[in-house]
DNA sequence: ACCGTAATATATGTATACAGTTCTGGTTGA
DNA sequence: TCAACCAGAACTGTATACATATATTACGGT
C-alpha cells in the first residue's frame, strides 16, 4: 500500500466521499447506509467502508441503530442551535484561557495580518471578497483556539467545528445574496477585532463574553436560512439534514 | 452472533478490557499497541481489536503514529488541569441551560433525592461512605447534562468525562485517607446543593459560576494526588499516564 | 381486506489471507 | 568505534469468506 500516511487511504477516501454525499444531500436523513452497497459505489471493499462509517458516526453525520445498521443523522433547529452555542462557549474559553495566558509576540502579529485581511476582504459591506473571507475568518478563528496554547482544548474545538452547521464558516457560502447576511459580516468583523483587543490586552472575561456574542451572529444566519426556504436549502452544505 | 446489540460483543469486550489494562497502568506511556499481540493475549481475531483500538484512539487514551501503529498516550498535568477547566465549562453551560430553560418538577424532585442521599454519604466529612458518594455523585452531574434537555450537549458532556481524568468520579477512588481529600467533599456536596438551588431559581449566570468554581476542586484535586508520591499513583485509574 | 407467519434476501460481526510497509538487529566497511 | 546498510521479522491496510442476525417479501388463515 502507498504510504501516504492517511490521506490517500482506501479509509479517508471513502470518508471524505461518503461526507460529502451526505452534506450535499444526496442521502436523506434517516435514510440507510448499508455497507456493501457503499463499497460497491466507491469501489472497495468493505473494510476500509466500515471504518470510515464508524468515523462518521463519532463526527455526528451518521447514527448507529441498535441493530448495527447505519443511518444518516436528522438534526432539529434546536439542536443546531445548542451546537452553535456550544462551539461559542468553548471558542470563549479558548479566548480566555489566551488573554490569560498572553499570546506571544508573534501570534499577535500574524493575527493583526489576518485582521487586516479580513478588513480588506469585508470592506464597507456592499463588495465582500466572500472566497477570501471565508479562509481568513477560519483561520482568525483557529487562531484563538491555537492561542490558548492547550493542546486538548485544541482538539476539542476542532471537533465541535466538524459538526455540521456548528462552525464559524458553516453559513458563510452560499448566502451571498441575502443584504442581512452581508450585514452581519461588518458586525462580526468588529466582533474579530474586538476580542482581539481584549486577549491582547489580558482581559479574559471581555474575550469571553465576545467570543459568545460572536457565535450567536451564526445562530442568526441559521434562523435567515431556515426562513429563506428554496435558495439556501440547497447551497449550505448540511442544511438537509435540519428537520424542524 | 448472540445478538445483544453491543455489550457483549467481542468490539465491547476489547474495548473495556484494553481501556482497564490502560487505566490500571498495566501499559505505561508511549508503549505501543499492537493488534496481532492483543487479539492473542484476549483470543480473538485482529478485526474487533482493530476496531475497540479505534475507539480508545477517539477517547483519547491511545495515539496513533504516522506509520499507523498505536500507542498508549501521555498527558501532562496541564492537559488534565486543562480537561478539567473544560469539563467545568461545558458543565456550566448546561446548568445554565438548564436554569433558562427549566427544569421540570420531576427533575427537581428526583434531584432532591440524589442531593438528600449525597448529605447522607457525606456525613459530617469524618465517616464518609464512599461508594455511595460517588454514585450519587456520577448522578448528580448526568443530571446537570440531561436538565439542560439538549441532546448535543448531553452527548459532548459525557464525552469529555470519559476523558482519563476529567470526569466528576475520576479522584473519588483511592484517596479515602487523604485528609484534606476528605474535606474538599464537604465543599463539593455544599456546591451541588448550591447548584441545584440556582437552576431552581432559573439563575443561569449563578449555576454556571458555581459550576466552574465546583470542576476546581478537581483541579485540587489532581495537585494532591501528584504530591502524594506512590499511595494514589497506582490507585487512581489512568494516572499512571500523566507524565510532569 | 388484514394480520400473522414462514421463507428469502440482505446486513452486520468476526475470522482469516495476503500484499506492502515499517521496525529491528546484526553485519559490513571505513 | 561508529555509521550506513541490508535481511528478516513484525505490523498495518485491505480484501474476502462465512456465520448469524435482521429486514423484507410472499403467502395463507381469519
Amino acid at each position: 500500500m502507498s504510504n501516504a500516511s492517511k490521506s490517500d487511504s482506501q479509509v479517508m477516501y471513502a470518508l471524505s466521499e461518503t461526507r460529502a454525499l451526505i452534506l450535499a444531500g444526496a442521502y436523506a436523513p434517516a435514510e440507510r447506509l448499508s455497507e456493501p452497497i457503499l463499497s460497491a459505489r466507491l469501489n472497495m471493499s468493505r473494510t476500509p467502508i466500515r471504518e470510515a462509517l464508524g468515523l462518521l458516526v463519532q463526527e455526528g453525520l451518521v447514527e448507529r441503530l441498535p441493530s448495527g445498521r447505519c443511518q444518516v443523522s436528522s438534526y432539529s433547529t434546536q439542536d443546531i442551535m445548542d451546537a452553535i452555542e456550544l462551539r461559542g462557549t468553548m471558542e470563549g474559553l479558548a479566548a480566555r484561557l489566551a488573554a490569560e495566558r498572553g499570546a506571544s509576540g508573534e501570534a499577535l502579529v500574524a493575527c493583526r495580518d489576518t485582521l487586516a485581511g479580513l478588513d480588506l476582504a469585508v470592506g464597507d459591506g456592499a463588495d465582500v471578497d466572500f472566497e477570501r473571507y471565508v479562509g481568513l475568518n477560519a483561520i482568525f478563528h483557529d487562531w484563538i483556539a491555537s492561542t490558548a496554547n492547550s493542546s486538548i482544548i485544541t482538539r476539542e474545538v476542532e471537533r465541535i467545528n466538524r459538526m455540521p452547521l456548528a462552525s464559524p464558516s458553516a453559513f458563510l457560502e452560499g448566502q451571498e445574496q441575502i443584504p442581512a447576511f452581508l450585514g452581519s459580516l461588518v458586525v462580526a468583523q468588529r466582533h474579530h477585532h474586538a476580542i482581539f483587543e481584549a486577549i491582547e490586552n489580558r482581559e479574559g472575561a471581555r474575550a469571553e463574553a465576545l467570543c459568545r456574542e460572536h457565535a450567536r451572529l451564526a445562530r442568526q444566519n441559521l434562523t435567515f436560512a431556515m426562513a429563506d426556504g428554496s435558495l439556501s436549502r440547497h447551497s449550505i452544505p448540511g442544511l438537509s439534514l435540519v428537520k424542524s
